[in-house]
RNA sequence: GCCGACGUGGCUCAACGGUAGAGCACUCGACUUGUAAUCGAGCGGUUGUGGGUUCGAUUCCUACCGUCGGCACCA
């Protein structure tokens, strides 16, 4: 008996029955044959050898495809947990997943893994590929399963499988002497995994939770070819040039010291420059956008963090208090407090609202060591805060307008790239089931109404209220919360806040915390990140650097030097005693964007040579004819 | 916080159970220079901190601090 296939393009062929998807691939070429990795039968992945017994549609997968790669993946993880199985036979298996980028397998064993461990277990891997061992799929019962990896000794499996239905079909993959628990599917039998690389090893917590026990974890990817695994290398070596922390060195731009304290960060001349630059841009744009700056103290007193409830729920993450006149004081971890009570100096109408008061406010938090990583993550930080209160009436419209600021902001500076996600309500949670929902259909509906990609975080808003939140993925494709638009239904209540409505009632206002890049430090490491330390010209601390060919056009710079500074473009003399190319080398290091190069030929022709880093020798301009130029650049933020 | 690795002049790195060496940077001198490193000289480190082993420690052990890679956390 035949059975139909329909292909993606719509097509529809007849098979004969128990055909599997290679040998479809096979009718249609060997090419392709060669390359696929697994299929998908209408909307189950099932293995290349798998029986088709019934009409479906078809999909197959290579590896450049997202499904492609995770079974790839996948399968070199179980080959991985074969070659720890038989160098370490005491080491139990748990679980190996394929990640955005190869794929993990975490192990218990006493003695944690060292990096020769590692090249053991890759060249094991290699090993074992030239068996060309096949994953077999098998089905069993539970009870045949629970059987099998206690006759093994496999305790977290037989934990995993527990919390499997009884009548449950259990599927196991064996490729040579090993056999996992798996769900499938799989590549066909090793021979496909032709480079191996094994990255790291670290401690992970069983199941993700850091009151079981740490397992040890190694981190590894696969190719079909060598090639390109060395491409992926490769781009994993340019990436780390783009680290903000090595760049934030390199660059001048902020540092950290053991004196002053970890997560405490010094801006240095030229950083700050950028951040002024930053935070100059968003003032401006924020009184356009009607809000109200205000500022507030770094400490206020312990009643009025009890009062907010950040000493019940996050005093472990606060900095202990301070001791004043015999009154405790503590650093704000938070400034909503503070505007709160600047809200709360007057009695308000609803004639007034909404509300909007905003302050690069600086807040610390005692965030534990091991989190702490260069800008992105700190002790002390800049907040680019404002706190919304409204009337419920305007809630929609201050979300979306909020919404809108925001993606507005971070194009400003030139990101695109970027995830949104919508955090609902998590289990532990404060507020009425009913305003949750309000508040989530409000965000969720302004997110809708401007078109925007967003994922559902669900259960992950703050205990206070749901939220949406824009995150940037730095140069080693970890992601980072930038702008945060959060509601608080915690806040308004504690305080007991009140607006005076039409009705002349008292009313119980909205509040919506937000901050459009977040963390200032953080915003500023991905923004090094983003460009590589190669900035748009309008951010660039030095936007020209003018060399003298030798010192005796010292003095002529410096002529040049006044009518740049004189047009609010930022430059700087080299004075070294250097031959030109050595002063072009410091420049172009520097990553500054114009050199200005100035020597007998552009003195006799009124003019400057100028160069353009990254591009090179652009030629010889009359000075006004440059500096419009530059200002114009400027002026397109490019 | 947890697991692991690491910590040598401002930076990048070397050495080693016998009180540290190079390049860059910096200072000085010579050269007065044409699109990614001119030459020479000099300055600069009680090898993260404390304790221990040893005749002797930067090297070995240990605790702490910090950094890095993950995990957990992230209002």
């Amino acid at each position: 008996m035949n059975i139909k296939i329909k292909f993606p393009d719509g097509s529809v062929k007849e098979y004969p029955e128990n055909i599997t998807p290679l040998e479809i691939a096979e009718s249609i070429s060997q090419g392709l044959a060669k390359q696929i990795i697994v299929a998908k039968l209408d909307k189950k992945m099932v293995d290349l050898d798998h029986k088709i017994k019934n009409n479906c549609a078809i999909k197959l997968f290579k590896f450049e495809s997202r499904e492609g790669r995770e079974v790839y993946w996948h399968s070199t993880a179980h080959l991985m947990a074969q070659a720890v199985k038989e160098i370490y036979p005491n080491v139990k298996v748990t679980i190996g997943p394929a990640i955005e980028n190869g794929f993990y397998y975490d192990f218990d064993k006493d003695v944690p893994f060292t990096d020769s461990d590692l090249e053991k277990i890759e060249q094991k891997m290699k090993e074992l590929l030239t068996s060309n061992a096949q994953y077999i799929r098998k089905e069993l019962s539970k009870k045949e399963a629970v059987k099998l990896f206690s006759e093994l000794k496999e305790d977290y499996k037989i934990e995993l499988l527990q919390e499997i239905p009884d009548n449950e079909t259990i599927s196991i993959y064996t490729q040579g002497e090993f056999t996992d628990l798996c769900r499938g599917p799989h590549i066909l039998d090793t021979g496909k995994i032709k480079a191996i690389k094994l990255l790291k090893t670290s401690g992970a917590y069983w199941r993700g939770d850091s009151r079981n026990k740490m397992l040890q974890r190694i981190y590894g990817i696969s190719f079909p070819s060598k090639k390109e695994l060395n491409k992926y290398l490769h781009n994993l070596e340019e990436a780390k040039k783009r680290d903000h922390r090595k760049l934030g060195q390199e660059l001048d731009l902020y540092s950290f010291s053991d004196d002053v304290g970890p997560g405490l960060v010094l801006w240095h001349p030229k950083g700050a420059m950028m951040r002024t630059i930053v935070e100059d841009y968003w003032k401006k744009k924020h009184f356009e956008e009607n809000y109200s700056l205000v500022q507030s103290p770094h400490i206020g007193k312990a009643g009025l963090w009890h009062k907010s409830g950040h000493l019940d729920f996050y005093k472990d993450s606060m900095y202990s208090s301070i001791d004043v006149d015999e009154q405790e004081y503590y650093l704000k971890p938070m400034n909503c407090p503070f505007h709160i009570a600047i809200y709360q100096e007057q009695k308000r109408s609803y004639r007034e609202l909404p509300i909007k008061y905003a302050e690069m406010g600086t807040v610390y938090r005692y965030e534990n060591s091991g989190s702490l990583h260069g800008l992105m993550r700190v002790r002390g930080f800049t907040q680019d805060d404002a706190h919304i209160i409204c009337t419920p009436q305007q809630l929609d419209n201050e979300i979306i307008e909020v919404v809108e600021f925001s993606l507005y902001m971070l194009k400003a500076f030139g990101f695109e790239d970027f995830e949104i996600f919508l955090s609902t309500m998590p289990e532990k949670a404060v507020g009425k089931k009913q305003d949750w929902d309000k508040a989530a259909s409000s965000l969720e509906n302004a997110l809708k109404k401007l078109e925007i990609d967003y994922e559902v975080d669900e259960g992950g808003g703050a205990f206070y209220g749901p939220k949406i939140d824009i995150k940037i993925k730095d140069a080693l494709n970890r992601s980072w919360q930038c702008s945060t638009i959060q509601f608080d239904f915690n806040l308004p209540e504690r305080f007991e806040m009140e607006y005076i409505g039409e009705d002349n009632l008292p009313h119980r206002p909205y509040m919506v915390h937000r901050a459009l890049l977040g963390s200032i430090e953080r915003f500023f490491g991905t923004l090094i990140e983003y460009y590589g330390g190669n900035f748009p010209l309008w951010l660039c601390p030095t936007q020209v650097k003018l060399l003298p060919i030798s010192d005796n056009f010292i003095e002529a710079a410096e002529k040049i030097y006044a009518i740049l500074i004189k047009n609010g473009i930022r430059s700087e003399v080299d004075h070294k005693n250097e031959k030109i190319g050595y002063k072009i080398r410091e420049a172009e290091t520097h990553k500054i964007p114009y050199m200005f190069i100035l020597g007998q030929k552009e003195l006799d022709t009124d003019t400057i040579s100028v160069r353009r880093h990254g591009e090179g020798d652009l030629g010889a301009f009359p000075i006004n004819e440059i500096i419009e130029k530059i200002i114009g650049e400027i002026k397109n933020k490019k």
